[in-house]
DNA sequence: CGCATGGTTGAATTATTGTTCAACTACATT
DNA sequence: AATGTAGTTGAACAATAATTCAACCATGCG
């Protein structure tokens, strides 16, 4: 997936700020873990599911009628989310109930609302 | 893209949580905005961009080399996330030096990044 | 047990998205 | 004006990811 030749179609021109960045950056598979983060909270099937959960614990069906889509599709989704850590799921006789897993998750889903908000202001 | 039919393959279980969920559900086109910032955020290419931006000012050259990426490739991203104004531009003679927009968004990175921090100390 | 219902799974399909390539614009220098 | 460098763009291609479909597992109840 990765390339080690070297691919860049130019020279640099600030080699100094270019250097100091490069030696601050963080390790790249940390940033790819963000990114894969973030992944998780960028589809709206997804995120509508964590909206929901985060007002109550729900299971599949009921997750299904509230949005309209299939079993199939929204246990997809969960399984994401579950792999993701980003969500917690308890069996309860027939029923498996899903919650969010993750106080961290419900901040930073409050703090990209504000964001958009501002953003619609303006 | 949406169908108004029902695709729904199931019974609602609790009906009542469903419905006092339905009532509090955001307009559906904000948590699509929602999502839509989170995908800017949630590809490797743009977080690295972003957390170098946030770093230092730089030119589409400079990130391209220290992506090790073409410029094109570089230019495209860039697009995306001035479309999203996640990023401002401003043009210095031949070069065109790209920076962070919006305070908002290096919280947001931070946050992930504690996130993943944690995460990955358990 | 046998059947109905809730939920999961994998493979196929479809949609979306990232990168490449080649052509192009903008500015600067001669 | 002509050339070179920085940057952008659109179309084509390649890679990912979401949804569908059909088959399957798990639990509860007759």
């Amino acid at each position: 997936m990765k390339k080690d030749e070297i691919v860049c179609d130019c020279d640099v021109i600030h080699a100094d700020v270019v250097e100091s960045v490069r030696q601050r950056m963080p390790d790249e598979n940390e940033l790819c873990d963000l990114s894969d983060f973030f992944k998780v909270l960028g589809d709206s099937t997804r995120a509508r599911i964590l909206w929901a959960l985060d007002e109550s614990e729900m299971c599949v069906c009921d997750l299904a009628v509230l949005l309209n889509m299939t079993k199939s599709a929204i246990s997809h989704q969960l399984r994401a989310l579950r792999e993701a850590t980003l969500v917690k799921n308890r069996r309860d006789g027939k029923n498996v109930f899903y919650s969010i897993a993750d106080d961290h998750v419900k901040q930073i889903i409050e703090k990209g609302l504000e964001h958009i908000r501002e953003q619609k202001q303006e």
